[in-house]
DNA sequence: CACGCTTGTGATTGACCACTCACAAATATA
DNA sequence: TATATTTGTGAGTGGTCAATCACAAGCGTG
């Protein structure tokens, strides 16, 4: 599954390609294990290069799992933005609401990285990063859907109650009680 | 700060004191840095035990933070059940999701562990403990407060707002966009 | 006092970790 | 071909960590 090949003489990539690699590599790490417990020998392996270059491709450990959470909220409005497309008011927010609905059931690593990404908001840095990502998200709604504050308010909860059922695998692993509380969850429902 | 006496000669607590103890000094630990940053030689020291003895009245790292998740859940769970005292109905849903709102401002020690917890539930005993300890709390208010699904549901939600809005401090530290956000989510407007 | 039970520790171990540095190999450029 | 730049690594450093074990110290009971 490595890509060297096998004697020398190696083709090499550029260091923005590299990055990109590791990022997604490091996402993965860290959506699993937490910050501390991401380690970047295994980042490293997993990207197919040794250890030290990830240090020389983002200078510490930390500042990889900025990078990392910086580009998780990137995404995550990317995503807003094409599932709202051409949309607006009411309509937006239902596309919005669904697509993230089914990126979170299609690519759980985001979800989790989301998850860890709150848990270490004890770090200002980190901290600085999320509220930053957060902002665009919800001036980016509220723009677009033009709806008013209590409707903002209530996407963004009910999407919150979303990420934590996903994280105990409510949807994969049901129970009656988890499948009770999803049901006034649905995007379908978010007109007064 | 140690409450060692100087010499020798000290006087002992029971196992049980001293797991009480630990527990109340794992709980910020593993609050403030994870699962896996948390450390117990940290926890000893703060406790005023030697490391052993912490794996002596636990057994375990897992296990230990196991029993910090539990006994949050079960924290919380008792603080709704003194929230809703012999209210009953749409007067005990406000009760509780004002008295969480209190608590959450007031200690957010528990808020960052409840956060710790879906950021660790990866693990399959951690998840199962999150689940059981979930299920007591929407099963508890489904009783106490008869609504229906809806109503539960956005109760519930607006409290996982509340959680990932604290950790962000968006209420020490109030921006204009996150000030609208919580607007829409106080206990006062849980009537439909 | 002697005995057993609970409470408690010092010393250590092997594994892992973030990070550094000197150096090598590929590639671009002249 | 010679030189400079970029891409990349092997070998190590000091530190921390969870976990173990043999052993000590207080305490209740005969």
């Amino acid at each position: 599954m490595t890509t060297t090949p096998p004697t020398s003489g190696t083709t090499r990539s550029t260091a923005s390609e590299r990055r990109t690699h590791v990022l997604e590599v490091a996402t993965r790490e860290f959506a699993t294990r937490g910050y501390e417990g991401g380690s970047t020998e295994r980042i490293a392996a997993a990207a197919g290069i040794s250890q030290p270059y990830v240090f020389r491709l983002f200078g510490s450990k930390h500042k990889l799992f900025l990078a990392v959470i910086e580009q998780c909220l990137d995404d995550t409005l990317a995503m807003f933005a094409t599932a709202a497309a051409d949309l607006q008011g009411e309509a937006a927010l239902q596309a919005i609401g669904e697509a993230y609905g089914e990126r979170i059931l299609a690519n759980p690593m985001m979800l989790q990285l989301q998850l860890v990404g709150y848990a270490s908001c004890d770090d200002e840095l980190v901290r600085a990063s999320m509220r930053a990502g957060y902002r665009r998200l919800v001036e980016y709604v509220e723009r677009v859907s033009g709806a008013d504050e209590e409707t903002i308010s209530l996407f963004f909860a009910r999407g919150m109650l979303l990420n934590v059922a996903t994280s105990m695998r409510l949807d994969r692993d049901p129970v009656d009680w988890g499948t009770r509380l999803m049901e006034g969850c649905r995007p379908e429902r978010y007109s007064p």
